[in-house]
RNA sequence: GGCGGCAUCGCCAAGUGGCUAAGGCAGAGGCCUGCAAAGCCUCCAUCCUCGGUUCGACUCCGAGUGCCGCCUCCA
């Protein structure tokens, strides 16, 4: 079967084929650089990261696309309570971004453009929308009417007249200043509040509406009409919606090919909420000393548009699974000796692997199929069937997956032992010869105290950290 | 109130209208080991509840329960 995905628009999966032959365009909504970004910001952008790897693996040119909103409500409030420039406040947020990035693995994308160095595109696209009469003004601000755009609605599947009547009783009536409840605002009139945060433009003094800037990058980075545009499911109603109407009014071409949306993160099946005390930054996981590959796992290993429930007894699971893999990289490498190759194993494992991530990045598929092997392998080691070769075989086919999952590498930093360990790994090593081995229990509990285990093998001694 | 999603072993999590319901973690027994660790072998669920469709459903339909999301700017 080849590749295919779930899009939101149709319901259904689809087999994925690109606009341009071999070449993938792809959008993700990034965030809003205003806070550390949650655990469930980052589940976000963990499938938007097995997806690209995954396109790339199978060897389309992808080019990824996410923007940084970086002038929105809440950022502008907290340059106020922060008396802080704007400037300031998304430099802090986005380097503390690209930082959590690198710490969880997640590849950059090709570009990062942001809401404010792309005024000119935006004010450019509004315009067009003016000139083709699907907006109106009130009160300085430029409002998109729905009503021009007869598509609307049906990436979300929601009942428009329903909607009318402001059903869940947020819109203040009295307030509003558009023509429909519905209607969105393109531009934004200045109002006092905002501070230094505005543009002077030839649509008047004031800032863009947020959902004007994912259209506008989108579209000059990408072209009118691009193949896979992904978000939250959150994000489905009525952002993206939004960037449905305002991209096909201004072009007059289809917009995206194929939407994907992933489900949220819960945490011990809750929503996460400071209130509730199981709200997670990135940085607060590290702080409690957890791998941060093992959160990757988590993170990455349930299918994209399932709930991801996050416990830590399911990070400890990761950590035991990182564990078991990198073990096993270890024993490869130590392989001496001829023997049978293994490509027929790895053959098998890595049609199994895509097998299953062709059928719309099921990732648990995948790493299933990686377990068999390695457990498969492990068994020809211990039978002495397999040697050198296959070892390397079986390293090779790791590091091919590991472009897709970021998991199977090797472990990071701190886990060559230093010399005083060695050291004493060695004096337990003569107090074996010797028979010693209240002696040699001795160092190896001393040594686990300090967080290093020994293993022996046939050819002597092996440290590796906890 | 409207719309949508999910509910599988202690935990995480795939999957199929009908062979023995993946895999990981945890657990039990065994092999190996001076003892361990790692590895290997064996064991460990009938799929939220109640109805219905069907020769047959965990998989389809309906109701219920629970959790999650959207309903004007939250991944």
């Amino acid at each position: 079967m080849a590749l295919c995905f779930y899009d939101t628009l149709s319901r259904n999966k689809k087999a994925f084929e690109p606009i341009e032959s071999g070449k993938v365009g792809l959008y993700t909504c990034g965030p809003t650089i205003y806070n550390y970004a949650h655990i469930g910001n980052f589940r976000a952008y963990m499938f938007e990261d097995l997806l690209s790897r995954y396109l790339g693996f199978r060897g389309y040119a992808v080019k990824h696309i996410m923007n940084l909103t970086d002038v929105e409500d809440k950022l502008i409030r907290t340059c106020r309570e922060n008396g802080e420039s704007l400037q300031v406040v998304t430099e802090r947020y986005a380097n503390a971004f690209f930082e959590d990035l690198d710490t969880l693995g997640i590849r950059r994308a090709e570009a990062y453009p942001a809401a404010t160095d792309h005024i000119d595109e935006m004010v450019d696209m509004i315009k067009a929308l003016r000139d083709k009469g699907h907006t109106y003004e009130a009160e300085g601000s430029i409002y998109f009417r729905l009503s021009t755009f007869e598509g609307y609605g049906k990436l979300s599947h929601m009942d428009m007249e329903e909607l009318r009547d402001g059903a869940s009783g947020r819109v203040d009536n009295d307030e509003y200043e558009s023509g429909d409840a519905r209607d969105f605002v393109l531009w934004k009139a200045y109002v006092e509040e905002d501070g230094e945060v505005y543009w002077e433009t030839e649509l008047g003094k004031g800032r863009p509406g947020w959902h004007i800037e994912c259209s506008a990058m989108s579209m000059k980075y990408l072209g009118d009409h691009f193949d896979i545009h992904c978000g939250g499911v959150d994000n489905i109603f009525p952002h993206h919606e939004n960037e449905i109407a305002q991209s096909c009014c201004a072009t007059g071409a289809k917009f995206v090919n194929y939407w994907l949306h992933c489900a949220h993160l819960v945490v011990d099946g809750k929503k996460m909420s400071k209130s509730v005390g199981n709200f997670y930054t990135l940085r607060d996981l590290i702080d409690k000393g957890i791998d941060p590959m093992a959160i990757r796992w988590v993170l990455l290993s349930t299918h994209y548009r399932q709930p991801n429930n996050f416990a830590f007894e399911a990070v400890d699971g990761a950590k035991q699974a990182l564990q078991r893999i990198r073990d096993f990289r270890q024993r490869l490498s130590e392989v001496q000796g001829a023997g049978d190759g293994l490509e027929e194993r790895c053959a098998q494992c890595e049609a199994a692997f895509v097998k299953a991530l062709d059928d719309d990045l099921n990732i648990s598929g995948a790493l299933g199929a990686v377990f068999e092997f390695v457990r498969a392998v492990n068994k020809a080691l211990d039978d002495g069937v397999a040697g050198v070769d296959g070892a390397q075989q079986a390293l090779s086919l790791l590091d091919k997956l590991d472009e897709v999952t970021g998991l199977f590498g090797e472990a990071s930093d701190g886990a060559v032992a230093p010399d005083e360990i060695i050291a004493r790994v060695n004096q337990r090593q003569q107090a074996r010869r010797d028979k010693d081995f209240a002696l040699s229990d001795e160092i190896r509990d001393s040594l686990a105290a300090e967080g290093w285990i020994i293993e022996d093998t046939p050819d002597g001694a092996r440290v590796k950290r906890i």
